[in-house]
DNA sequence: CAAACCCTTACGGGAATCCGTAGGTTTTAA
DNA sequence: TTAAAACCTACGGATTCCCGTAAGGGTTTG
């Protein structure tokens, strides 16, 4: 079904995983690894060079620092790379992440293949996911579908995330504040700041600040 | 080198690799999987009455919740319990929790046999664990073995981890004090309370209260 | 016994936060 | 296209937090 895959994994648990599922259930030809964004994005570019080019990406979306300089930080940018460069290759994405925002823009934007949720059945999904994709649609956890409805109840996005793990580093507001006009990020202003931690504080049922980050702790979201 | 395993763990990835290395690797000779620990408890128990005990438990530590109802929530109240029932399985605990709080308790407390952390490197971390029990050996992942030395270096007070979980429950100072002082414990006065949270700040490095309690958090102390 | 020390408590000024109001811009929908 | 909604920004007052100083009580030490 396919012929040449790569998998893009820093856990070397969930990587062998894959493999072994990809392998046996699906059968492809050969099947590479790779548990750095940067070395997988080499492995692409060459391997098309080379008049042999890989018919299906694998990859997670987070990955762990460690000693190695990563120019990719994640998946996402892998994927942002690769289409930047016209670089056409289906795309599976495989993560634990499940916030809407997320998904939408890799679904939507970045026009990936599918999105399978890491999880218990995750591995099952995935089978069903390359199925998909051989038949030319596309796939997304059914964990995720019954959600669809819930879309807008609340969800983060990466600013907030920011927002949360800025205060949980000890800056103060307007620190923050003066840190995101220096990145260009917007909303910056120290009023806009204040605004969204209240909402964040209300959406989480926080009395102040300290406990935001309390519970933002515990919810594993910083 | 065993002759029957049991591996615990949530997502199907993981497992399978896990599975994958322990066959190949270390040449098991039988090797049954489960995805929730009420159930890896059973499976353990039954085995034993029927007088062909598992020899190994690798298990995760969190578990994500579905559908099932879970009586035991993850690993940690997996092996309680099977101390706790007189069972002696050797345990290796491969998860991705590094609070040494949480690993000390198991290690010396809980007296497991091995802490593997999940990582790029975990799978050949978990393949050294088992060659050292099959040695009589205990087992910890090196990343975690600076963190561990540490570990004595400030002893903190019932009396402090009090005053934490309060402010991460949102309380304010005086609050805080108000509360201190209707239940007698000393010392409460506002005064004392702010001292003392400068002293933990101090201690922890902490610019402010909210990145306190956040570390707090991090460290498992609250 | 007194001096030195530690701890609790108190007070005050400056900083940071919380919270409401309000004006200007962008986005959405009719 | 225009009105409504949503958003970003700014400002000011109330509250809380942060930090230094200092008084009072208890224990330890010379």
């Amino acid at each position: 079904m396919f012929k040449k895959i790569l998998v893009v994994e820093d856990f070397d648990s969930i990587g062998l995983g894959i493999s072994a599922v990809v392998q046996n259930k699906i059968g492809a030809g050969e099947i590479v690894t790779s548990q750095y964004c940067d070395e997988a994005y080499l492995k692409i570019k060459r391997a098309k060079q080379d008049g042999a080019p890989f018919d299906l990406l694998i990859t997670d979306l987070s990955f762990e620092k460690d000693y190695r300089e990563a120019k990719l930080k994640g998946g996402k940018e892998l994927v942002e790379k690769l289409r930047e460069q016209g670089i056409s290759i289906p795309i599976v994405v495989y993560s634990i992440e499940d916030r809407r925002a997320v998904i939408n823009e890799l679904m939507e934007i970045q026009k990936i293949e599918a999105y399978v949720l890491k999880g218990r059945n995750g591995l099952k999904n995935l089978e069903q996911a390359l199925l998909a994709i051989a038949n030319g649609d596309t796939f997304l956890s059914p964990e995720l579908k019954n959600n669809v409805e819930k879309k807008n109840l609340f969800e983060l996005e990466d600013y907030d995330i920011s927002l949360l793990s800025n205060l949980a580093k000890g800056y103060s507001q307007s620190e923050i504040a003066r840190d995101f006009k220096s990145q260009g990020m917007s909303p910056s202003s120290l009023s806009s700041i204040e605004k969204r931690i209240n909402r964040l504080k209300e959406e989480f049922e926080a009395k102040n600040a300290i406990q935001l980050v309390a519970t933002a702790k515990d919810l594993g979201l910083i």
